[in-house]
DNA sequence: AATGGGCTTTGACCCATATCAATTTTGTTC
DNA sequence: GAACAAAATTGATATGGGTCAAAGCCCATT
């Protein structure tokens, strides 16, 4: 895929290492660090190999050794699988706070690039499963985490085997939304970091229908575009009618 | 839908309740249970509500209150998530073995429904917590669940979003012969409990679609069919190459 | 502020799968 | 084992979204 093209073998090695502190984190409070007393939070500054990828860098190759866990503290990333052919689907867009690694085998199971330049936490796994059992708190936090994507991917499972395009789009949208209020972001704009063709291979369609769409919405006045990537939801009810499959 | 004329209402109660052992469960092995010391099995067994759900009655309703965890003994269920004009996504089948109950909030976030007798095992979620502090390592063994059902899910959105009808087809039928060997089941026949409608409704397919890919496969001699709930795979190698999307 | 390249949008057309409509097959009950 | 109902299959047709192609737009760079 064309987005491809100068990441297809990149190193997993971050660019950039820097020291830092989890105390002033901007994710502490919206991620798996959050489950560590404050008064230990320096054990995991010891742990943390703090990274930087740049725009397009990829971080995690499906099939690579699933030595680590990865934190994200800042910027966007995309997760993503790959057919034989080339076909892709987006698993998950990640934002500050994000936990990523999970793998039942020994091999990551997606690949990790960047939207935006992310800054993200890097864990070996063998420390952090000495770490979860000495802070049971941290093992039932992950679990916690572990549960909320589960119902994250049921759910778009739902989206992606019955809604219709314009049914994807709107329930894309107002996951945006409700993800930038979780944050402590603003009311009815969402901003987009991601490429139409991301958001097809995240949604199951293509470039084109999800471009159609957001100008037939935009036509209906229930969104608003100012630029491509940034959306204002005009009449949230109706989308939120169309999300939840009401005709 | 169709399947639903008797049981949109149905009581979450079980019909039936009996005495059993833990110690001699067929289950046991394949599941949670296993991540319990043998001397402590009788713990689980005082825990243990031991239920059964007729063929088609619902035990979990999607909205319900999330007291419970599940286990199921015997028998095969779906569990799916409805659209508001009664579209339909089924999220999984389940078997022996197989643990659900997870829910990220206070609601479960699907629906359960027997296809075959089922036989479960109900906990409460109160009471397994305090076993779960008691016993790390049945805590250890969730999240180990939960890891393998995330990784199935991403799997699933794959098929979803990037499969054609056929690829689908494909990848269920591999999948089934795959868990079949798990529990220690035969080489290269599945069994399909589930109607086509299912089938459709957790691939993203019509009925009538799924029938057609079955038909044409067997026209391919890429499988046999033997009923229509029995399927041979002769051609694994083709299903593969099916299932992962090279052309 | 002109140039160039990559997104995004729009248009025309097509096809894989849905829909609608009969059969045919299977399984269950008396 | 006859009769019925439910499920599966097959056929004919329709359509939502894909594909291919051509502008348009937006910046980033100079």
């Amino acid at each position: 895929m064309s987005d491809n093209g100068d990441t297809r073998q990149p190193s997993t090695v971050a660019t950039h290492t820097e020291p830092s502190q989890c105390a002033a984190c901007a994710a502490r409070q919206v991620s798996l660090c959050q489950a560590m007393p404050n008064e230990d939070i320096a054990l995991l500054d010891e742990l943390a190999a703090k990274h930087m990828a740049r725009k397009g860098q990829t971080f995690i190759s499906e099939g690579d050794d699933a030595v680590s866990l990865f934190n994200i503290t800042a910027g966007t990333a995309k997760i993503y699988k790959l057919l034989g052919d080339g076909r892709r689907q987006i698993i998950g867009f990640l934002s500050v706070g994000d936990f990523l690694g999970l793998a039942p085998g020994s091999r990551y199971p997606f690949t990790a690039e960047a939207i935006t330049p992310v800054r993200y936490c890097q864990f070996k796994r063998t420390r952090m499963e000495q770490v979860f059992t000495e802070y049971p708190a941290m093992r039932r936090k992950i679990l916690e985490i572990a549960s909320n994507e589960l119902a994250e991917a049921q759910e778009q499972m739902l989206l992606l085997g019955r809604k219709t395009a314009k049914e994807k789009i709107a329930s894309f949208l107002l996951g945006r939304v409700r993800r930038a209020q979780r944050l402590g972001g603003g009311g009815n704009s969402v901003d987009l970091p991601m490429s139409r063709h991301d958001i097809g291979d995240f949604l199951g369609l293509t470039t084109e229908t999800v471009s159609r769409c957001f100008t037939s919405m935009k036509n209906d006045n229930i969104i608003k575009l100012d630029g491509a990537s940034l959306v204002r939801l005009v009449d949230k009810a109706q989308l939120e009618q169309l999300a939840s499959g009401n005709h």
